[in-house]
Formats: C-alpha cells, sequence, structure tokens
DNA sequence: CATTTTGTTCAATATTTTTTGAACTTTGCG
DNA sequence: CGCAAAGTTCAAAAAATATTGAACAAAATG
C-alpha cells in the first residue's frame, strides 16, 4: 500500500469543511465550485475537478473522498459525470487496484464535452418540442395558423443562429 | 374595466395546470419553460415568457397570473426579472392603469440582457477570487509558488479566452 | 384626501436537487 | 474458489431553491 498521497506542502487541519487541504487548494476548489454553479453543476463536481486541478499527481477515489470530505457516492457519480464529459482522465498506476485521475486541461476539450453532455440533449429535445409544436399550429384554423406560424419562425432562426455559433465558438477557442 | 383579455382562439378548461391556455400556447410555454430551465431560471420566468410569446397583444400582470395560474409573487417577481433582462418590455395603454407587457423577440438582445444580468455578475466574482488566488501563491515559498503558479496561468488564459469570445457571439447573433 | 387599484416584499411553505451511506456488484489476487 | 479491496446504486435525509400569500407601499381616481 504504497500510495502516500501527493504531498504538496503544508495542509491545514481545522476543523473546517475544506480541512486536510492548502490555502491555495482550497481558492481553487472554491473558485471551481462557484464555476460550477454558474454552469449548473453539483457543487460536489466543481468540488471533485478543483481538486484534481490542483493536485500535483493524479489522485484515487478515496484520496478524494477523504480529501474533501465528500461521501463516496457523491465521488463516484461525480467522477462519473466528469469522465463522461472528458473532463478528467484515469491513469493507471502499476501495483495499484484503484483507478487515479487527472483533469483534463484543455479548454476546448472540456467546453466540447459539456456540450455534448449536458447542452446537446437539451438542443434535442428543444428540437423535438419545436417538431411538435409546428404540428399543432399546422392543425389549426387558416387564421390561427398565421398568427402563431409567425412565432414558430421566429424560433426556428434562434435555433438556427444557436446551432451555427456552437462549432464556431469551440473553433474560436481552438488556438 | 374593458381588459377583455387577447382573445385568440378555443380555450382548454380542464382542470390541468394550464387550464385557460389553447395548446399551442401550452406547447409555446412549455418550450420556453425547457429554455428556462437549461439556462438555469425559475420554471415561472419561463412560463411567463412563454406566454407574452405567445400572446397576440401585450399582457398585464393580473392577465398573466389567472391565465397561467401562478401567485402575484412569483408574477412580480418573474417579470422583474424579465425587465431587468430587457426580455419584455412594459407598454403603456391609455385609459388602463397597469402595465402591460411584451417579449423581446430579437436573440441578440434576449442574449445580451441575460449575459449582462446572469452571467456577467459570476465572471465578476470568477475574477475576485482569482485575483485573491493569485495573493495567495504569491505568498507562498518559491518552490510551491512554481507549480501553484502554473495551473493559475492556466485559468487567466481560460479567463482571457472567454472574455474574448462573448463580443464575439455577440456580433454573430446580430445579422 | 380617502379609497381603490396595482404592484412589491419577504417570511413561511412547498418543491426540487443534492448528498449520504448502507447494501450490492465487480474485480483482482493468492 | 474465497476473500478483500474498489467502485456503483439508490432510497432516504439534508440542503438549496422556488413559490405562495398576506401585509405593505405607491399611485391614480373621484
Amino acid at each position: 500500500m504504497a500510495q502516500s498521497a501527493a504531498g504538496n506542502g503544508k495542509r491545514i487541519r481545522n476543523g473546517g469543511s475544506h480541512s486536510g487541504l492548502s490555502p491555495v487548494e482550497v481558492a481553487l476548489v472554491e473558485y471551481f465550485v462557484s464555476l460550477a454553479d454558474l454552469v449548473g453543476m453539483p457543487k460536489s463536481v466543481g468540488e471533485i475537478y478543483g481538486l484534481l486541478f490542483s493536485a500535483e499527481a493524479p489522485l484515487a477515489m478515496d484520496e478524494i473522498i477523504a480529501r474533501l470530505g465528500l461521501s463516496k457516492g457523491s465521488a463516484s457519480q461525480g467522477l462519473r459525470f466528469l469522465r463522461d464529459c472528458q473532463a478528467v482522465r484515469t491513469v493507471y498506476r502499476a501495483g495499484d487496484r484503484r483507478d487515479f485521475y487527472e483533469p483534463e486541461l484543455g479548454l476546448r476539450n472540456l467546453a466540447a464535452g459539456f456540450l455534448r453532455e449536458k447542452i446537446g440533449p437539451r438542443l434535442d429535445e428543444g428540437a423535438r418540442k419545436l417538431a411538435r409544436l409546428e404540428k399543432i399550429v399546422a392543425g389549426e384554423t387558416p387564421n390561427l395558423r398565421k398568427i402563431h406560424g409567425n412565432r414558430i419562425d421566429r424560433i426556428r432562426t434562434w435555433q438556427k443562429t444557436g446551432q451555427r455559433i456552437i462549432p464556431f465558438a469551440l473553433k474560436f477557442l481552438k488556438g
């Protein structure tokens, strides 16, 4: 059992919620917690990514649990989500059964994963709702159809603009 | 009291949650509710905007309350938020004390208001957190400083890219 | 200026979302 | 295989968020 934990500097050991983390780690975790909140993800996901981001070496789930003081369940689910988004990668370590995690640092990859996992499905759902809407309007009297058709065209224009903007933004992040 | 309500077509009058709305109105409200959810706003805000979007004529708050079946409080707060974002405008009607509301339909204006009200403040907060972080790192030993400085530079790069992308995206929405 | 209509505020309540932890599954090892 | 370590799942509890409605304030009306 030679897992020792990536030893960076002095740790704080008070009773606070981030005991065992250095001041920089605390500040980084906080930063990513507020970022997670901004994009509508649970705090625990921000905490995990923040810890991995500040760590010198990849961490295993039990280390993450110990250092952040969260439950196995949250850690497992949070890591799964981050893996799904490719915001973290697993790293294999000889002679250790555990999976070790390291963060993806490329903004483009982070954004792409997030868009794919979180935004994409919602956009698809929106497209389905719009299709349903169009069907309802098509079944109306000519008079109503004209009025409602106008508004629906507006949404369709929005949808198209949105679809064009995404690959564009990603390309922007490339360089 | 000649407010009569913008009379578009047949209404459904069942006991459902959107009684008093036509099928198209229901579908549009649903569309905007899911959009509201996507961007992290309360359902009621999506309902209100959706109703105004589907309405032929501007609506007053009491009409919104009656047709969506929500409380005065929600309606008042929701309309305030939409007004702050300039997602709705008030329209004056001679001989009527109430404010009437109509929706902003331009995607660019909608996005700009949302960014200003919802995203901007968060980004500012992020910038403050980053500054605090840099101060902490500056006070560390040279050894630690080197390690942490690296990661912080990475965030700073992200921040800069993000700042460049926003006006760019808005310009994209212009056309 | 008293009254009524319109709109706001905010503490209490309801709803939704997140977290927990114990039971369960899977995997590697001798 | 049998055991132990690693990781997942999900129902229940906790925390966060949104909604309600009654009390309040502002503004027009007569």
